[in-house]
DNA sequence: GCAGCACTGACACATTTGTGACACAACTCG
DNA sequence: CGAGTTGTGTCACAAATGTGTCAGTGCTGC
């Protein structure tokens, strides 16, 4: 399932943001600065999914999200400011498949795109990257650095749950919690996993994964 | 970040669904098996986030909502079956604060809780800044002008506390309460703290933390 | 001013607590 | 049955924290 996604938004901080986050997420992201841009981009690249603002330039969200969707079925989400609440209603009318209001986290939109296209699609893939770590949970596969890793089915999940989560302080208890459905044994036996995992994703004396003293670990990206 | 959600839905299993996921979450959840139980709960507990189903016997989501709505500000989450557009609509109408369409993944339900709540209640804000100075709750991070800074569980619970209440004068005792759960030992022993988190997070001869004779200390914001 | 007192800062130390490393046994799945 | 995986126990080491002591500083009353 390829995810090409259009960003359509005038302001270049919180279009690069989002960018970047969905890249991060495995999706392909283009940007477009403003309403005719966007159109002529979705006709021309035809995107699996468009994000949209609602106050644009040349051509606002609302008669772009009405033209787009004479002209085809892709999933489209509005973004829509804090204090409007009839923009919500009008941007579903106009045809938006979901709406996030500002101030948005990042990885809601990333979340939002994802249940998008489930909705419209059946699945996702899901691609996680944080700096050289890459992990598939479709396939089952982390590289690092390029390289192929392999690793145990608890080891992807804690990794995984890492990566969700990334620059979180999480408790061996969260771990658990997130990353297995039932898990027998105590919270050391996390212990025991992460220098497992960490033998096998450290390059170069970097730490992925850091211990917080008293609290848990905390995963952060390995810039190359 | 309290966190205790009534979801008032019919069928037991996607609640039961639900509660265990927001549990899992950090949240207490709640469950209403119909309309009228749904309001009589809400208004017995005053929940802080209410999640409705859309179709409910005795008493509909869209009523329940309005209802609520006229009486109180909670933020309410709809849940509104896959094929009909219109409902959403009505949804946003009858006053709730985001909708989640059925069928829908556990962790969006944690996710839109939590965005929610983050929206409307406003203060779940988890990086505190105050001059030079800026912390990070959810990744226990401190960095001073930038530069990032490691400090114990203790020094950061302290610093934490004295961001919250910044420019107020904190007694040893205040300083125990508000910043840790249990503690045992003379409340000297804020002193060695305090004096091991100065040398951490003073620089150029700037005190952000202060001394008030007799009384304890106070944290003021350093312009850069 | 000045003595006396209360309070605070600095520092080293001992204790407590948490973590890494590793070997081993139990378990799982082909 | 055999290879790989996983949880547990143990030990050594590292980090954090409270306490005690002593010197220095600020306040107070005379």
């Amino acid at each position: 399932m390829s995810g090409r996604v259009l960003i359509v938004e005038d302001d270049r901080r919180i279009a690069e943001w989002v960018q970047t986050y969905l890249e991060r997420a495995g999706f392909t992201a283009e940007i477009a600065r403003d309403g005719r841009a966007g159109l002529d981009t979705a006709r021309k690249t035809k995107p699996d999914l468009v994000i949209l603002d609602l106050t644009l330039p040349y051509l606002d969200g609302v008669t772009l999200c009405q033209t787009l969707r004479r002209e085809s079925d892709v999933p489209i989400i509005m973004l829509t400011a804090r204090e409007a609440p009839a923009d919500r209603i009008r941007g579903l009318e106009s045809g938006a498949d979901d709406y996030i209001v500002k101030p948005f986290e990042p990885d809601e939109v990333v979340a939002r795109a994802q249940a998008v296209l489930r909705r419209v699609h059946g699945t996702v893939q899901e691609i996680f990257t944080q700096g050289n770590i890459s992990l598939d949970e479709t396939a089952s596969t982390v590289t690092v650095g390029g390289e192929a890793v392999t690793l145990t089915q608890a080891q992807f999940a804690l990794l995984a749950t890492f990566m969700r989560h990334a620059g979180q302080v999480l408790s061996r208890d969260q771990l658990i919690e997130l990353s297995f459905d039932e898990f027998d044994g105590f919270d050391r036996a996390i212990d025991t996993q992460i220098a497992r995992l960490r033998k096998r994703i450290e390059r170069d004396g970097t730490q992925p994964i850091q211990t917080v003293y008293g609290a848990g670990y905390r995963f952060v990206a390995v810039e190359e």
